[in-house]
DNA sequence: GGAAATATGTCAACACTGCTGACCAATAAA
DNA sequence: TTTATTGGTCAGCAGTGTTGACATATTTCC
C-alpha cells in the first residue's frame, strides 16, 4: 500500500496512529448511530423525540433532580429544556415538587407512566449494551470505559464519574 | 441502600449488571456530547451543521463514493442529504464527478478547500482520541473496539468493518 | 430591612436537520 | 422498449438547538 519511502518522510507509528485514531472516530460514530435507533422507534409512538429521552432518562436515573443539574448534564439552554420538559410534565410522565431547603428549585421526578416509559425506552438499550459486553468479555469492557472517560472534557471528568458512582 | 430481602428477589448478578448497563449507556452518552462539541463550535464559524460536518468527514475519506452509499453510512433520506451536499457543492468544499462505468452516479470529492475543513474539523477530535488512547494504553483501546463493534446492528457490522479496514 | 443574586419559567424568533410525499430526468438493465 | 435504478428537487412539517428579553419567587448578603 505504501512505499518504504514512506516510512522515511513520516514516521510509520504516527502514521499509523493517525489512521487508527480516523478508525476510533468513526466507530463511535457508528455504535452512537445505531444505538440511538432503538429508542428513536419507540419514541415515535408517544411523538417525542431524543431530547423527551434524554430527560426521562437522566430524570429517572437522579431522581430529585434540580433543573440546573439537568441542565448541566444535558448542556443545553433552560430554554430547550424547558420545551420538553413542559411537556412531559403536562402529559404526566415527569412530577416537579418544591425544594425543601431551597423552595426555588423544582425538584424533577418521574410518575409511574414516567418509570414505564423509562424502562420501555432503556430495554433495547441495555440489550444491546449487554450482548456487546457479553461478547466482548469483562477485560474490553474495562478498556471500552477507560476510554471512553480519557474522551470526556478533562474538566468535568471527576464530576461525572462521581455522578455514575452514586447508584 | 438494598436490603438484603432485594438480593432474594432479584438475583444479585443480574442487578449488579442492570447497574452497569445504565453506567455504560450514559458513559457512551456523556462520552459522545463531548466528543462532538469541538467540531461543532469550528462549524458555527462556516454556518454548518453536523449534517455538513459528516458527510465533509465520510466523503474525505471514502473519495469517489457515490451518493447511495453516503446514504446507506448516514442513514439519512436523501432529501436531507441533498440539502446539506449541495451547500457544500455550491461552496465548493465537495466536488461531484460522473461515474465512468455507470453514468448515472455522482461520485463524491472533497475539493482542496474540502480537504481544508476535513482537517481542521478533525484535528481535535484526533487530538482527543490520541489523548484517550495514549491515557488508556493499547489493552484498552482494544477492548473499546470490541464494545463498539458488539454495539452495532450486527447485520450491518461486517459492512461497517469492512468500510473501515480499506485504508 | 432592602439590595443583589439565584432558580426557574416564558414569549418570540431563528437555524439546522430529520421526515414524508410527489415528481422528474438520465441512464442502465431486462 | 419497457422497467428499474440513481439522483435531484420542491414543499411542508416536526423536533431541537440557539439568542434575547423579561418576569417571578426565593435566598443571600450587606
Amino acid at each position: 500500500m505504501r512505499a518504504m519511502s514512506d516510512l522515511q518522510a513520516r514516521p510509520y507509528q504516527l502514521f499509523l496512529r493517525d489512521e487508527e485514531l480516523l478508525k476510533g472516530i468513526e466507530l463511535l460514530f457508528y455504535a452512537y448511530r445505531d444505538f440511538t435507533s432503538d429508542p428513536d422507534e419507540i419514541l415515535r409512538k408517544y411523538r417525542f423525540g431524543r431530547a423527551h429521552h434524554r430527560v426521562v432518562h437522566f430524570v429517572g436515573r437522579n431522581p430529585g433532580i434540580s433543573v440546573a443539574a439537568l441542565l448541566g448534564i444535558l448542556k443545553i439552554t433552560k430554554q430547550s429544556l424547558s420545551r420538553v420538559l413542559s411537556q412531559l410534565v403536562e402529559q404526566e410522565f415527569v412530577r416537579q415538587e418544591k425544594g425543601a431547603q431551597d423552595r426555588r428549585q423544582r425538584l424533577l421526578y418521574l410518575t409511574d407512566k414516567g418509570e414505564a416509559l423509562f424502562k420501555e425506552l432503556s430495554g433495547p438499550q441495555r440489550a444491546r449494551v449487554a450482548r456487546a459486553y457479553r461478547e466482548a468479555g469483562a477485560e474490553a469492557v474495562a478498556g471500552y470505559r477507560k476510554v471512553l472517560i480519557g474522551l470526556l472534557n478533562a474538566a468535568e471528568r471527576d464530576g461525572i464519574l462521581r455522578a455514575l458512582d452514586k447508584s
